[in-house]
DNA sequence: CTCCCCCTAAACAGAC
DNA sequence: AGTCTGTTTAGGGGGA
C-alpha cells in the first residue's frame, strides 16, 4: 500500500509536470503562431513616410550603428573599470537609437538590485542570469543583422546615387529597416513586459529612489518616428556634463545621448545600463563571474555539443560551430523571433509557478511556525493532548484526556493535517532517509528534549530521534520506583509519542527485543509480575560508542530542539512529501522568508538529522526522504504494514476512547495485518 | 571494506 | 487456544 500511496504520490508530481510541460507546449505552438503572424504584421505604410523621414531614420540607424561599435569597445574597457564607478555613474548616456534595440534585459542596475536584497535564491538568480544571457544573444544577433541591413542600405544608397535613379527600390530598403525597426520594438516590448512579470511577481523590486525601468507604456507603441522626435527633445536638453565627459561626446547631435538627468520620459526608455549591449556581465562585478562570462565557449545555448534553442538540438561539434549554427539557422527572423517569445512565455510560466509555490511555501511555514510554537505557549495547543507530566499518575490519568477526536482519522496525532497543511500523517513519518540518531550520543539529555519536545512528539507522527534503549531508559527512570513492567512501558511510549501510536508490533517487538538484549536492562520479580530496571553502570558503558556529529550539531541541538527540531522535520517532511529539491534552496521573495527559511535548512543539515534518524528508526524499514525516493523502492516490502495498517487500521484504533488501556491501539489491527 | 550499532522481522518457548 | 512476555537469530542500513 505505501508502495502504491509513493508511487501515486510520485506520478502526481510528475503528471502534474507534464501537464505543465504539455501546456506549455500547446503555449508554444499559440506562442510561435502567434509570434509569426505578429512578425509580418509590422508592415509600415510606406506610403504614408515621406522620404525625408525615412532618411532621417536612417541617419539615425547610422549614427545608432556607431554608437553601437563604441558601445561595445566601451564595454572591453569598462571591464577593467571598477565597478563602483560603474554604478555610481548611472548616468551613462545613451543613445536612444541604442537603446530602441538594446533588449529590456535587466540592466545591472536591477540586477545589482536583485543580489543586494537578496530576495533571489542563487538559483533564481542563475535562471534569471540565464535568460539574460539568451536574451542578449538574440539582441546581439539583433544587432548582428541590423549591422547588415545598414551595410545593405549604404551600399543601395551609394548605388543609387552614382545611377541617379529615384529612390522606389531605396524606399523599399527604407521599408525593410522600419519593419526591421518594428521587430525590434516588438521585441523590445516582450522583454519589457518580461521585467514586468518580473516585477509583478516580486522577483524584481524597484525602489522608488531608483531610476524607473523601461515599463512605461511610453516605448512599446511607438514609432520610429516618434522615437525621432523624441530624441529631438532629448537631445536639446543636453546637460553640459554629458557633453563633455562622455564616451559619445564625438557624435553629433543625432547621437542624443541621455543622461541620468534628462527627462523622465527619456529615463524611462532606456535604462543607462541598458546600453551597455546587453552584456550584462560588464558592470557587475558578480556578473563576472558567471560561468560563460568566464568561459567564453560556454554558452546558455550550447551545451553537450548541442545547439539548446528550444526544440532544436542541433549537435555541434565545437563551440566555432556552434556559433556559425547560431548565427545561420537562429538568425533573426520570423521564426527565432516567435521562439524568443514562446521561450519569453515559457519563462513567464515558470516564474509564476514559481510565484505560486513560494506563496504556498510561505503559507507553509506560517503554519508550521504558529503550530510548533504554540504547543510550547500553550500546554493544550491544539486541544489534542493534555500537558501530561511524566509522572506516572500523570500517565494514568492523561490518556483518558487524550481527545483524539479533533483529529483526522487518518492523522490522528497530528493537529493539523488536512489541507493545505503539508505535515500529513504520512509525510511526517515518511520524513528522512537519514538513520542516525542523537539520542544517547552528542551528550544531549534524552530527557530534556523530551520534555522540551513533548507537545510536539504527543501531537506528531515523528519519530524520536532517540534508540529504542535511550528511550525504554528513559521511561524506567521517569517512574517513581526507577521500574517499569512491559506493559508499562508500552504505555510510556504511546503516551509519550504520537508515532508509538501505530506499528504496536513493530516497535513492541523492538522494545522487547532491547529489554532482553542489552544487559543494560535488567529484569526484576516482582510482586505483581516482572519489572523492568536500568542498570544505569551498564548502560553508561554502552555509551560511549560513537561521539560522532560535530560540535555545531550538538550546539544545534541545544539551543534549537524546542523549537527547530518539530519544525524541521515537518518542514523537511513537505519537502519530501513534494520532492521538489529544486526548491529546497529556491527562496522566497520575501527576504525574511528567506531569511527563515536558510535558517532553517541550517537548522535541517544539523537539527534535522536527529529528527531524520528518528524517523528512518523506528519506522519500519522506511525514512521519509527514502520514501520520496526512488531509491527507495527497494524497502517497499516493508511498506504494506507500514502504511496500510497504520493509515486505515491504526488510525480508527487510536481514536478508540480508551487511550490510557494499553495494549490498546493499533496492535491488533497490526498484528492481524501482518500475520 | 570492515566493524559496530541499531532497527526490524521473525521464530520460538514459557507463563498466564 | 490465544495472548503476553521474553529470548534469540538473521539481515539490512548507516556511521566511523
Amino acid at each position: 500500500m505505501m508502495q502504491e500511496s509513493g508511487t501515486e504520490t510520485k506520478s502526481n508530481g510528475s503528471a502534474i509536470q507534464n501537464g505543465s510541460s504539455s501546456g506549455n507546449h500547446l503555449l508554444e505552438c499559440g506562442g510561435l503562431r502567434e509570434g509569426r503572424s505578429n512578425g509580418e504584421t509590422p508592415a509600415v505604410d510606406v506610403g504614408a513616410a515621406d522620404l525625408a523621414h525615412v532618411q532621417q531614420q536612417q541617419q539615425a540607424l547610422q549614427v545608432a550603428r556607431q554608437l553601437l561599435l563604441q558601445q561595445q569597445q566601451q564595454q572591453q574597457v569598462s571591464g577593467l573599470k571598477s565597478p563602483k564607478r560603474n554604478d555610481k555613474q548611472p548616468a551613462l548616456q545613451v543613445p536612444v537609437s541604442v537603446a530602441m534595440m538594446t533588449p529590456q534585459v535587466i540592466t545591472p542596475q536591477q540586477m545589482q538590485q536583485i543580489l543586494q536584497q537578496q530576495v533571489l535564491s542563487p538559483q533564481q538568480l542563475q535562471v534569471l542570469l540565464q535568460q539574460q544571457q539568451a536574451l542578449m544573444l538574440q539582441q546581439q544577433q539583433l544587432q548582428e543583422f541590423y549591422k547588415k541591413q545598414q551595410e545593405q542600405l549604404q551600399l543601395q544608397l551609394l548605388q543609387q546615387q552614382h545611377a541617379g535613379k529615384q529612390p522606389k527600390e531605396q524606399q523599399q530598403v527604407a521599408t525593410q529597416q522600419l519593419a526591421f525597426q518594428q521587430q525590434l520594438l516588438q521585441m523590445q516590448q516582450l522583454q519589457q513586459q518580461h521585467l514586468l512579470s518580473l516585477q509583478r511577481q516580486g522577483l524584481l523590486t524597484i525602489q522608488p529612489g531608483q531610476p524607473a525601468l523601461p515599463l512605461q507604456p511610453l516605448t512599446q507603441g511607438m514609432i520610429p518616428a516618434e522615437l525621432q522626435q523624441l530624441w529631438k527633445e532629448v537631445t536639446s536638453a543636453h546637460t553640459p556634463e554629458e557633453a563633455t565627459g562622455n564616451n559619445h561626446s564625438s557624435l553629433d547631435l543625432t547621437t542624443t545621448c541621455v543622461s541620468s538627468s534628462a527627462p523622465s520620459k527619456t529615463s524611462l526608455i532606456m535604462n543607462p545600463h541598458a546600453s551597455t549591449n546587453g552584456q550584462l556581465s560588464v558592470h557587475t562585478p558578480k556578473r563576472e563571474s558567471l560561468p560563460h562570462e568566464e568561459h567564453p565557449h560556454s554558452h546558455p545555448l550550447y551545451g553537450h555539443g548541442v545547439c539548446k534553442w528550444p526544440g532544436c538540438e542541433a549537435v555541434c561539434e565545437d563551440f566555432q560551430s556552434f556559433l556559425k549554427h547560431l548565427n545561420s539557422e537562429h538568425a533573426l527572423d520570423d521564426r527565432s523571433t516567435a521562439q524568443c517569445r514562446v521561450q519569453m512565455q515559457v519563462v513567464q510560466q515558470l516564474e509564476l509557478q514559481l510565484a505560486k509555490d513560494k506563496e504556498r511555501l510561505q503559507a507553509m511555514m506560517t503554519h508550521l511556525h504558529v503550530k510548533s510554537t504554540e504547543p510550547k505557549t500553550a500546554p493544550q495547543p491544539l486541544n489534542l493532548v493534555s500537558s501530561v507530566t511524566l509522572s506516572k499518575s500523570a500517565s494514568e490519568a492523561s490518556p483518558q484526556s487524550l481527545p483524539h477526536t479533533p483529529t483526522t482519522p487518518t492523522a490522528p496525532i497530528t493537529p493539523v493535517t488536512q489541507g493545505p497543511s503539508v505535515i500529513t500523517t504520512t509525510s511526517m513519518h515518511t520524513v528522512g532517509p537519514i538513520r542516525r540518531r542523537y539520542s544517547d550520543k552528542y551528550n544531549v539529555p534524552i530527557s530534556s528534549d523530551i520534555a522540551q519536545n513533548q507537545e510536539f512528539y504527543k501531537n506528531a507522527e515523528v519519530r524520536p530521534p532517540f534508540t529504542y534503549a535511550s528511550l525504554i531508559r528513559q521511561a524506567i527512570l521517569e517512574s517513581p520506583e526507577k521500574q517499569l513492567t512491559l506493559n508499562e512501558i508500552y504505555n510510556w511510549f504511546t503516551r509519550m509519542f504520537a508515532y508509538f501510536r501505530r506499528n504496536a508490533a513493530t516497535w513492541k517487538n523492538a522494545v522487547r527485543h532491547n529489554l532482553s538484549l542489552h544487559k543494560c536492562f535488567v529484569r526484576v520479580e516482582n510482586v505483581k509480575g516482572a519489572v523492568w530496571t536500568v542498570d544505569e553502570v551498564e548502560f553508561q558503558k554502552r555509551r560511549p560508542q560513537k561521539i560522532s556529529g560535530n560540535p555545531s550539531l550538538i550546539k544545534n541541538m541545544q539551543s534549537s530542539h524546542a523549537y527547530c527540531t518539530p519544525l524541521n522535520a515537518a518542514l523537511q517532511a513537505s519537502m519530501a512529501e513534494n520532492s521538489i529539491p529544486l526548491y529546497t534552496t529556491a527562496s522566497m521573495g520575501n527576504p525574511s522568508l528567506g531569511t527563515l527559511a536558510s535558517a532553517m535548512r541550517e537548522e535541517l543539515n544539523g537539527a534535522m538529522e536527529h529528527t531524520n534518524s528518528n524517523e528512518s528508526d523506528s519506522s519500519p524499514g522506511r525514512s521519509p526522504l527514502q520514501a520520496a525516493h526512488p531509491v527507495h523502492v527497494k524497502e517497499e516490502p516493508l511498506d504494506p504494514e507500514e502504511a496500510e495498517g497504520p493509515l486505515s487500521l491504526v488510525t480508527t484504533a487510536n481514536h478508540s476512547p480508551d487511550f490510557d488501556q494499553d495494549r490498546d491501539y493499533e496492535d491488533e489491527p497490526v498484528n492481524e495485518d501482518m500475520e
